[in-house]
DNA sequence: CCTGCTATTGACAACGCTGAACGAAGGCTC
DNA sequence: GAGCCTTCGTTCAGCGTTGTCAATAGCAGG
């Protein structure tokens, strides 16, 4: 009745409990047969370890803080969903955080709500090095997108040459008056790698975006957001015959606004968001949009993390994933007139 | 340097550990000024608790496994928010186990991957009562959605009622030939609550539904299912006038199928969900679908899992949660011929 | 045959916390 | 004033595991 502990495993194959354990944790050193005669022990019995009693003593708990700021917005929860299974088979445990504002967010990364991890992964929305103040974080984090802050290693995604490549796209089947459909940032100007490599492509082209046709939404995170914007730029009048969402989130909402207001996309306008969500290839017409190298992105997190774990010191590391184009029908070529 | 314990706290503020672990649980018997004492030396040393510690001593670890199939379904992703943020509302904290095959479900349901955690709720795919061979659940287990089976606690939302709130909706606004895109069934056929809802909805009007209008995909819980799905159907050259999908992400993938096909919808043919998820109001046309009351599917599920963890011994219970339609475009009536 | 290694296992003491049980002090009732 | 209850705090013994280190055996080399 009694869940059995190591000295029933022990006691059954006739070894001390240390064995067992050794057996467990796939120490060297112990025989052949006795590890045989251990793991049919541990069968019989059905001895599943505890995890509190393996914390304690060995002052680890096998547990990844995995941190996000809602799981409701695609990219974060298809994001969390392979960093639980990486993590899972990688033998390690996960606990999922949410963080929806700014406060939850600090107060994960400093372990204030996170304390029974051994580190976290975080997909940031506020984080800053400043989190920190003078002392540098207590246990290992990995920031999983978001700029380098030099404080915690990260994984960029190409977010710049993502962007570029869009953008490009649209320039080269002959649009010219491109709207980028934002999220507020704290300047309420565009900025980072994405607004990089959209102006890069304008450059490659000979091009200058026009600031007339930049707006952004009240909401990184909200189809909403990206409803209420396009409809405040297509209020405004403005001439243009292409948009360029900073995410599929905000394009699923421009797509909205579009049609409702009888643009028709991509005759009228040509539109394309970033992330390659499932969603994108179902929205009426399918969304162009950007594929960064999920699975890149959250094997080299995990990597950086174990590498921490393992006890690496090292300053703030960086590494870069790819990302790549994936056309769809929203932003086929208008027929020539 | 080291990480301060109740013993650093207990010596700050000329008390017994034990005291100060008192004060922590919040347990009755604390002398206001003792209290005040303990908190500001914990604030002070920064101590923070040791799960490991106190899931030894206390045998039970406070922590919740939340098990859904993938995250990549709004539904499961939505539902797994609400359950993660009202758990840790509450003072859990939890761990999200993904479960995608039978296999995993069994597992996680059993505790054979979920080791660590008090008591699991799970939103399940396959989870039948014979999981359980002859001896019951070691451990509280409460179902969120699915059939109740007798053994574990069951949350079960107004599948039914839901259904044929939606059904009665495309009948009365004169819709006769309904299609209904399932996903598959052990049976290859349509069983369940929502099925009961959709014949009973056929039935007040006098109508029975027609099995050659009734087609599944081969998966639950892909858009790509729905597409196929559909596309099927229309290939039949059948004629219908309504589509009612068991779920929103059926509905979006039966939804490109139709307007690839040049099927108008609503005008050609009213389409409905059922989930009321995040994209349902983002779809072009906006998606009519039937909204399950989520916070108290979640709040119920809760109470029932607490209720178990203090001691409540008693036959499986269910609880019934309702549902509303909210129709949006998709399903607008046909203009008068 | 002794020395020094490696391979294998065990004894013991933590790890940080909480449950149980108890003691001291004060207040109430009759 | 005896008896009892309530409040508040303490002492003590683990919870189940792993780290450290010692013990033993076997074996190669000299």
């Amino acid at each position: 009745m009694r869940r059995p502990t190591l000295d029933d495993v022990a006691a059954l194959a006739g070894v001390s409990a240390k064995t067992v354990s050794n057996v467990l944790l796939e120490r060297p050193h112990v025989a052949e047969a006795t590890r045989d005669r251990v793991l049919s022990a541990v069968k019989t019995v059905g001895y599943r370890v505890n995890h509190a009693g393996r914390g304690l003593a060995s002052g680890r708990s096998g547990r990844i803080a995995v941190v996000v700021p809602n799981l409701h917005q695609p990219y974060f929860a298809e994001t969390a969903e392979r960093l639980i299974l990486e993590l899972s088979a990688r033998g390690f445990t996960s606990t999922l955080r949410i963080a929806p504002d700014e406060a939850a967010e600090r107060d994960a990364i400093l372990g204030r709500t996170t304390t029974d991890a051994d580190a976290v992964i975080i997909c940031p929305h506020f984080f800053v090095a400043s989190f920190f103040g003078s002392s540098p974080p207590e246990r290992p984090i990995v920031q999983l997108g978001g700029a380098p802050n030099g404080v915690v290693d990260t994984v960029v995604m190409g977010e710049r040459e993502g962007f570029e490549a869009v953008t490009r796209h649209l320039l080269d089947t002959g649009r010219r008056r491109l709207a980028l459909v934002w999220n507020s940032t704290s300047s309420g100007k565009p900025e980072g790698e994405r607004y990089v490599g959209f102006t890069a492509a304008h450059a490659a082209h000979g091009l200058e975006p026009d600031p007339a046709l930049m707006v952004s939404g009240s909401d990184w995170d909200r189809r909403a957001s990206g409803y209420e914007a396009m409809t405040g730029l297509i209020r405004t009048g403005v001439d243009f015959d292409g948009v360029v969402a900073v995410n599929d989130a905000i394009a699923v909402g421009a797509l909205r606004a579009l049609v409702s207001h009888g643009i028709r996309v991509p005759e009228d306008v040509a539109l394309t968001g970033f992330d390659d969500t499932d969603e994108a290839g179902f929205t009426v017409p399918p969304l162009t949009s950007v594929s960064p190298e999920r699975e890149d992105m959250v094997s080299n997190a995990v990597d950086m993390l174990v590498e921490r774990l393992d006890g690496l010191a090292a300053p703030a590391r960086v590494r870069r994933t790819g990302a790549h184009l994936v056309p769809r029908a929203s932003s086929a070529a208008p027929a020539p007139a």
